[in-house]
DNA sequence: GCCAACGTTGGC
DNA sequence: GCCAACGTTGGC
């Protein structure tokens, strides 16, 4: 099983969007990258796992985990004159761009800030890619490694019998 | 709004 | 194929 992570502005869609969705179930649709659309395309299998990330927005971060539901589709918004996504050099017969669709699995509350991932920019997580100066890849791979060390920064509650709460101020009034 | 870092475009 | 111009991304 592979590791992903996807940006998304939540203004745009945002993980609220997601788990109002019917099934909690998006078609991840839009991406014109090519970069990004051979990993869509190619690499995307059924089963993994992916981090719903918020980009271009007040609080950057990783809000959430989606599992890959249905594996690479035409996307139709480049079929779509009326769309933002329409792409008009592309045809039904030798399609363009493509679509994944993912479920959400859980919410990550408070969210995973960049700032927070950056505090292990020196260590695990190091050579993760949104880290790294410039990437804006829409869509990028993580190891297993990098994976389970942002987990491990929001235990998910039912998984684990006695985690300690952060130290510091308890702010949070959020119920799991 | 600024700006760095990219990707894409198009002339040559 | 080169490369300058331009547009976009995305954090700040």
């Amino acid at each position: 099983m592979k590791h992903w992570l996807l940006k998304s502005e939540p203004d745009v869609f945002g993980i609220d969007a997601l788990a109002s969705a019917p099934g909690r179930t998006t078609g991840w649709e839009g991406v014109r990258n090519y970069q990004a659309r051979n990993m869509l395309r190619d690499d995307f299998r059924k089963g993994d796992c992916a981090f719903f990330y918020h980009s271009s927005c007040d609080v950057p971060g990783v809000a959430g985990v989606v599992k890959v539901v249905r594996e690479a589709y035409p996307d139709p918004t480049q079929f779509d004159a009326t769309s933002e996504y329409y792409d008009a050099g592309s045809t039904r017969a030798a399609p363009r761009w493509f679509s994944i669709d993912v479920q959400l699995e859980r919410r990550i509350e408070p969210v995973i800030t960049l700032r927070e991932l950056r505090e292990h920019a020196a260590g695990a997580l190091r050579e993760l890619l949104i880290l790294k100066r410039g990437n804006r890849l829409s869509v990028t791979p993580l190891t297993a490694a990098e994976w389970r060390c942002i987990l491990a920064l929001r235990p998910a509650a039912a998984s684990s019998r006695a985690v300690q709460p952060a130290a510091g101020p308890r702010t949070r009034s959020k119920k799991s």
